[in-house]
DNA sequence: TATTAGCACTCACAATAATCGAGTGCTAAC
DNA sequence: GTTAGCACTCGATTATTGTGAGTGCTAATA
């Protein structure tokens, strides 16, 4: 659908205004505001005209129009730019990060926090995942009697904790020689692939060790299999200063999203052409949770590998420019900061 | 403060009666609900004493009347008996932990899902920490480079992860030995009691491993002082639907409380006396975001040992008894799911 | 033909007034 | 000591009325 520049420039003024200022544009307020020099009715006109396309709706006659969906993501494929951050800013960041990339855990939080702060809306950040594909090494620990942990450990050195109990006990030499069983197959290839036969294979086992190793093997591919990636998430109080959380009903809505963490988690690294930047808009939203919310996410890499995603939930009615040039930058530094954090 | 038969009696129908409706109550309803034969000018006369008495007020003149916080405390103490649950309730309840005893993790969230589906208010779980006391053995696990994680694992069979950067690079081998000198030193004595000077005493390490282990050990200090063990929190959005939660502020504030988790557990953990149940009525919480909430928590235990606690956010006008109720039976089946969790 | 001034009309919102009713305190009788 | 009776209070609800920012339409204008 193409637009002529006037109506593009009229429909990108009402888009901006509404944002601010959450109420709608009439066409008094909207001729001050953008300098070409018509007049109200003129607007008017034009006005109904992109109601009728289907771009603005009146919350009531005799009221102004307030954007439609559809005219978010007009402005978000044709109008929008995504500027450059400020420079300040984007020190401020990269400072911000430098004194917070000694461990993983913290590089993540530390994320959401600068997110959500710096878009005042909530943000929501994905730790990466420990799967079947990058585990490089168990280290199998005796806890007590039968029970014990697995440690994966990924090939970019991030850890996960499996806890399980055993048919039999295992003591710190049983462990360890289990771990050894184990690490020794992980040379040679990846644990989704190995199978009852291959286990039955090896030769120092004794029946009983054996045994421990059939029971052990699904356990790990069960929870590595899991989307269990950790999602931090921040200021969930951000959104409620908005006049559109002033119901409780939506309030709950974001709290069920934010809390559906593996829901999230698939959304947010499910593929989406190559964009870099990702924008979904009300019911662009499959969950039924979010089709009051817009949810702008992008994703983090290490050697071209997906790594993790991070994004930020408002109103519709969001920033999409500063949004997306935040995660722009965001995602710079982080790639940066992941890349040294795990292979330094 | 003692309060005659009668007024005891019409307190508590006035206190009962506010929980259920969140109404304040008039001379009339109440003379119909509470079978003593008085009229409603007798209970006029007796409410007008009670507020003198500080246990009611009234919201305006010509309303009814609603308990104070001083009323609830008194509810609390002198009124209240904590009723035996419900047969059907108590096995339901078993039954669900049999479901769930096989880990840690879940056996939590379970009681945090539990507890919040039967009281309708917020559930709040600390699951056991792992301290310098209980500590047993430390497994050291090789990352990537100069990263290692720490696995401690207690006494009971508990295990916590902490990642570390050191100023050298581990490998497998030196990470197997590093845990050994740990573990042996463990044996005789607890983890906060080993100092520089017993580090130097040990014979069978290099300069580079003594002072590896020199990184370590205020590392592993460091991090089983700090108090992180995991809350689990449920049913955040239970206390929307109370009147008295309408408000988006109350709702912030509950929000606040939730993700202080720090907080939160040092509340939980504190002693207060050798009660059972706790409860802290509104202003009686030194936190300030809690005054205009009560929390009612009990902790579990193991082999005597406090291992961690849980408990009920919810308005003061809470039902105190059944969550109580609540609380004491969880209490039973956690302390006895624990112990067949960790120690079988 | 596109633009605009003018005008009658609409309708949410705010302010004001009227009504209602559940509740009170007080007094006098039981 | 208890209670019936009564005048009174005041929040909540409903009705009424303005107000103003907005509209669409029409006719004049460039």
């Amino acid at each position: 659908m193409e637009l002529n520049i006037r109506k593009k420039k009229i429909l990108e003024v009402i888009i901006r205004d509404y944002i601010n200022t959450a109420e709608p544009v009439g066409s008094r307020t909207l001729s001050k505001r953008c300098n070409l020099g018509i007049s109200p009715a003129t607007i008017r006109n034009e006005m109904a005209d992109l109601e009728e396309l289907g771009f603005l709706v009146q919350p009531h006659t005799s009221s102004g129009r307030i954007p439609t969906q559809q005219a978010y993501r007009y402005y978000v494929d044709e109008i929008m730019e995504i500027q450059k951050l400020e420079k300040m800013i984007r020190t401020d960041i990269h400072r911000g990060f430098l004194d917070h990339n000694t461990e993983l855990g913290p590089t993540m939080s530390h994320t959401a926090q600068v997110l959500s702060q710096l878009t005042n809306y909530t943000a929501v950040v994905l730790a990466p995942r420990v799967t079947n594909f990058n585990c490089k090494h168990v280290q199998i620990v005796s806890l007590i009697k039968n029970r014990v942990l697995m440690v994966v450990v990924t090939q970019e050195g991030m850890a996960k904790n499996i806890e399980v109990t055993l048919s039999q006990e295992v003591d710190t030499m049983l462990a360890l020689k289990l771990s050894n069983v184990i690490n020794g197959f992980l040379k040679n290839t990846i644990l989704s692939e190995m199978s009852s036969d291959l286990i039955d294979q090896i030769q120092e086992l004794s029946p009983a060790e054996s045994k421990l190793i059939h029971e052990i093997i699904p356990h790990l591919k069960k929870a590595l299999m899991e989307d269990a990636s950790e999602v931090h998430s921040t200021g969930l109080t951000n959104l409620f200063n908005y006049p559109e959380f002033s119901d409780v009903n939506k309030i709950k809505q974001l709290i069920n999203i934010v809390q559906e963490k593996q829901v999230l988690s698939e959304m947010m690294t499910s593929k989406d052409g190559n964009q870099v930047i990702r924008i979904k808009i009300g019911s662009e939203n499959d969950n039924e949770n979010l089709k009051d919310f817009s949810i702008i996410t992008s994703t983090y890499e290490l050697d071209g590998e997906m790594m993790g995603a991070f994004g930020v939930i408002g109103p519709t009615r969001m920033n999409y420019d500063n949004v997306s040039s935040v995660l722009n930058y965001i995602r710079n530094e982080l790639n940066l900061h992941i890349s040294n954090l795990l292979m330094k």
